[in-house]
DNA sequence: GATGAATGAGCGTTCATTCAT
DNA sequence: TATGAATGAACGCTCATTCAT
């Protein structure tokens, strides 16, 4: 009953949204894990879907921010990488009820906030593709596409947390992300060998 | 008129799922869409939920089925995930309005349904894995965590794959797939650079 | 499939309206059970209501008919009515299925229906009241009211006929019946002993 | 608006379906004869059957207990058969909905609830037999089957009780229930006329 | 502010009935 | 005559939201 009452329902939302669904769960039932009334939800959150709207908008902007603060921070383009992943990674390890929720998808959500969602996404696959940019252009990185590489970058990563929220398993954030980036800088086949042109096309 | 009326019939729950959601889709939205009567829906499907559960069924089994085809098919381990790729991101434009439901996410299914989902990624998962472990095996990659590649190769393909639901925009699965794979190998670093021992924290 | 289509049908409507009631029961349960399509219940009935007024019309008709041929027919008072017990109680064990659907009421029925019903009962009524009428006028009875007779005498009846359905026991209708009869004739009282004016009061 | 709400919904279910019939009253009907709103109904009964349920419940409750305190009351066995006749009588003219409802029988029940009612009837069914097993036993009665006896005096009351609900006349149920108790004591024979042995299969 | 009783729009589903074959 | 696929009106029930206290 300490954290103020706005904090208490946010929290309890969350929960129940991701124990039962966002359909599924009902004003009641966050209220009474909210230990409020049901009214009073409405006195701090006008409704259902503004109180999704919120804890995404809360959540998403953390993860958003977080990510390119390292972006936009010091260090080389790998060495920020990696920052970026052990923090993805982390953020859902410590936010797992919150990373199931978004994993369940914009559920019903107005048009106008799925465009904001997308949106967001764009400024964090933005965010890597600054960092790519910034490895080609300092020599770092071969001369490659930012973009593709910022969503093999995300998508391995946003992988990688969906198993963290399923399986339940411990994992070490840091641990992965070393793994994922150097696999992506130093790539899969083995050193000394090149690409040989037209490979792919034989 | 002239398709079976089955099918029709999927094809109406496709649409308006897609563009109402699963939730605020309504039988009889559907039921408008496929020509027929709110009742028809219940010779051919039992529920709204079967419905819905009937289109995941199909289109993701069509898709495992041609990954792991693929996965398990001839060629060297690169040639396979090029392929595979493709097949994948031309899976995804050549049916938007299925990739767009699935990404929308397993809303409101029944717990046993999800855990059928679950396993079908792992399927998936695990094709992708097998190609890079014959790739390590037959010294065409470099040792290297097969579990990780799969996920940097599938999260990064679903992630252009949500990028080309959204966007509308025609994209070339075939090249996309080609550089996709070649950043996957190749890596970002520039050739004949090696990675340094504690160079991420320069 | 040799009876005519129409007692077939009419038969099936009454195991499936005994089974399941009424409004449980559907035409497709009846059209299965009577080995005929759904259609064809409507080439010979109008409706299923009508399906279920015939059934009722017939049963309790014949019932009826039986009641008043022994009713108008000869011998004693007494003698008439044991017949009567007997015919009704054996009725009811012979038609097990149409009693228990008969006692489940008239259900959603057209009240211009329920009236027939009403009306059918008073001619039941009417007929034991007329030979109670007649032990009054033989001298064969003290002077009493014949419909309080009347109501007594097949109110016993039909609540024995009750328990016949429900126990599925065996019953020996005639020796009910005479049983029946006998208690109604000679009364609790032993014989000798007289009603004392007032004695209720004591 | 006095009564709790509860009872206002209870009296307004009780109508309904004494009107319509229970399959026939809609929720609708029953909360707008209530005055309050269709939620509402659902606040205070978990569903139609529970209403239905629950009115059975609570008069028959009252009826069965009513008979069951007279018969284990003081009195001679006659007395106590009169006064609980006239307690029957007067509950149907006092309850004429409900007895109406009654009447219409179990429909549509729970099979649970079904042997509820049966095990009820059964109650009332065994009250009436010990006051005449007592009736026997203190030589009031000649020795007599007391279940029959119980049969034609719950019969008669039943049947008179159809008779008072459908006719809506008048009726005094103390009357009724002394000519009734007469009959049943005193039988239909005049006095000082005795059975004759082997006389109902002459 | 806080509450929770009350509301009623909305939806999934059933099933008697129709009618093209 | 016989069929059963198709229909859509009808209804029980849920739950987000309101508002009197």
């Amino acid at each position: 009953m300490q954290p103020p009452k706005q904090d208490r329902i946010l929290q309890a939302a969350l929960t129940t949204f991701g124990q039962r669904g966002f359909h599924r769960a009902t004003m009641e039932d966050i209220a009474l894990s909210a230990g409020v009334g049901k009214g009073t939800l409405y006195l701090y959150f006008p409704s259902k879907q503004a109180l999704l709207e919120e804890i995404f908008r809360t959540g998403l902007e953390a993860y958003t921010t977080g990510l390119q603060a390292i972006a936009s921070g010091p260090g080389s383009a790998a060495r920020r990488l990696e920052e970026m992943a052990a923090f993805a990674l982390g953020f859902a390890a410590a936010n797992r009820e919150f990373a199931g929720l978004v994993q369940e998808g914009p559920v019903g959500m107005r048009e106008e906030f799925k465009r904001w969602l997308w949106g967001l996404r764009g400024r964090i696959l933005n965010a890597v593709r600054e960092v790519a940019a910034d490895g080609v252009g300092a020599g770092e990185f071969r001369p490659l596409d930012p973009g593709l590489l910022a969503h093999v970058f995300l998508g391995g990563i946003h992988s990688l947390a969906a198993a963290i929220v399923w399986d339940a398993a411990r994992h070490d954030p840091a641990a992965t992300a070393r793994s994922l980036v150097d696999l992506i800088l130093a790539g899969a086949r083995p050193p000394g060998r090149h690409a040989v042109p037209g490979a792919g096309a034989s």
